[in-house]
DNA sequence: CACTTGACCTGTCCGC
DNA sequence: TGCGGACAGGTCAAGT
């Protein structure tokens, strides 16, 4: 599920909503995969501790606690963190198209609960998931963050700076480049469709038949792609909601996502169709994105 | 080494 | 209605 666009709206909701907020109590559901620390690093540097506050780097929340602890949150494919006030009594009085209904529920792994009654709600169906407590200093040494990409939104993750690093890719496709998360940060399936659609590149298409002005095309559709989503609170295909438990609108701009089937917007004559890509199921118009030797 | 595939889980949808 | 199989937003380890 969640890409940058959705983490970084789930970021930017729960720094409104827990910092400041001092946690009272942490429980977790018995799978040490979604929350492996044990029970005394919690006692020692969780519980009593304050959210001083919240950061995103590529598709990993971290939210750091005043004990120099920090909680790292990495959602997958389902994973939902929801926030529920003392009032909202954690269920009564939702929508009842909303997503998210009486917490905690079956797929609740993780409960933080605040001194003021509210309560955080890690929730992940597929158990991809997880939470984990790593001392703050600690966090730029995780293997991850040693190999992960820059963020494409930055200014300096210039055009120049994405083609020499794409270019060590040259030999596969480039759908699985951009997903790559040593290549950038934060490209998933949904925006690397996106993106791809929007420079008129086959997604198939080999990275090294790829020119580089095509390539800095393909940077600026997905800044574009990435920017508009955070704007429209990400993307809900099936699990996403927000750090309030609502749900993301970028599906009503998509252009292929999940419209095989309806007309391209470029070619009201021709339809969207799925193909498989890097192992992924891929959304192309056929028309825009034909498969070509060069591009 | 570079690249691709399967595994991790649960739930849903589709065809027989 | 039931059952098997494919598939789902992400990343690893294992295989070629």
């Amino acid at each position: 599920m969640p890409e940058l666009p959705e983490v970084e709206t789930v970021c930017r909701g729960l720094g409104s909503l827990i910092v400041g907020h001092t946690i009272r109590l942490l429980s977790c559901d018995d799978s040490p995969r979604s929350f492996p620390n044990i029970k005394t690093e919690v006692d020692l540097f969780v519980i009593g501790a304050s959210v001083m506050g919240i950061r995103r780097r590529a598709k990993l929340l971290m939210l750091d606690l005043s004990t120099g602890y920090s909680l790292v949150v990495h959602l997958k494919m389902t994973g939902q963190l929801v926030y529920r006030g003392d009032t909202q009594d954690f269920g009564a009085g939702h929508p009842s198209d909303s997503l998210v209904g009486e917490l905690p529920d079956k797929s609740t792994r993780v409960i933080i609960e605040f001194n003021n009654n509210s309560k955080l709600f890690f929730n992940d169906q597929r158990k991809f998931g997880w939470m984990k407590l790593y001392p703050t200093v600690e966090i730029p040494n995780i293997d991850f963050m040693q190999k992960v990409g820059p963020e494409p939104l930055e200014k300096e993750f210039t055009a120049k700076v994405f083609i020499s690093r794409i270019r060590r890719r040259n030999g596969t496709t480039i759908k699985a480049a951009i997903l790559d998360q040593t290549v950038l940060a934060g490209v998933g399936n949904i925006y690397a469709d996106e993106s791809l659609w929007g420079a008129k590149i086959h997604p198939a298409t080999r990275v090294k038949n790829i020119s580089d002005k095509k390539l800095a095309l393909l940077l600026k559709e997905i800044k574009y792609v990435m920017g508009l989503s955070i704007e429209k609170g990400g993307s809900t295909s099936k699990n996403y909601v927000d750090a309030e438990g609502n749900k993301g609108s970028y599906m009503d701009f998509a252009r292929v996502f999940q419209r095989n089937g309806l007309a391209c917007s470029r070619h009201s004559d021709t339809m969207i169709e799925k193909i498989r890509v890097a192992g992924r199921g891929t959304h192309i118009c056929p028309v825009c994105q034909p498969e070509t030797e060069a591009n």
